[in-house]
DNA sequence: CGAAATACCTTGACAGATGAGGTATCTCGT
DNA sequence: ACGAGATACCTCATCTGTCAAGGTATTTCG
């Protein structure tokens, strides 16, 4: 079974942004360990990602800038600002009550 | 604080499916259950919902009859079809997965 | 009588996710 | 040296679900 898009839609901000809290980090990389750690069952198309490094970045919540530059193939790394933290707790709160939410609205038993 | 529905968006499905597993009911009164069991945190728009029904009904999950005809206001009720309960099986199921793997992927510390 | 609650429905606009397409570099086996 | 596959980035058009705004009709209660 594998999780659509559409379920996880409206989460993809705060999956980057508590990635980026770890580290600066860029576009493939983030995509990579986003499917390890969800053992290939959820996987950001790489139009979602950079849209929404657009986004975040349009709304101050990160920077990016060019790295390795000469070395391998270019990479554009992204740091996480001070709005950015801010905002990412304010992402992971709304998660875990969506998920309390929820669970209580798709009980199946009295 | 309060949900904004992209936040729940893909999970539409789920939670009319989980309701009407409970037994019949028409739209008013599930989106009246919707707002309390979430304290009213959560708040499902009435065209998100008629499009839901529409939805659901055209993928043969629910069937719909018109009830209590000449004593209130005319009511629409929805009833959950075999196919249905399948689909709300899965889509438990899926939120489970959805769960788990957000969970890891916000995870901020080591 | 009039307001508020009950109860249904449609239309157009919007935003995020995605398929499809494109570019360029690096690595490794032959 | 060559080609394949991995690395790495980006854009545009399209699709889908949500929602604001609007509409209709009935019942209840002060």
């Amino acid at each position: 079974m594998s999780i659509a898009g559409d379920l996880i839609r409206g989460h993809t901000d705060a999956i980057i942004l508590a990635r980026l809290l770890r580290g600066d980090s860029y576009g493939y990389e983030i995509n990579k360990v986003i499917s390890t750690l969800s053992s290939g069952r959820f996987e950001l198309k790489e139009a979602t990602l950079y849209t929404a490094f657009k986004r975040l970045e349009e709304t101050g919540c990160i920077t990016s800038y060019w790295g390795s530059s000469g070395a391998g193939a270019r990479r554009r790394y992204y740091a996480i600002t001070q709005t950015g933290k801010q905002t990412c707790q304010k992402l992971l709160e709304e998660w875990q009550e969506t998920k309390e939410i929820m669970d209580k609205l798709l009980e199946v038993e009295e």
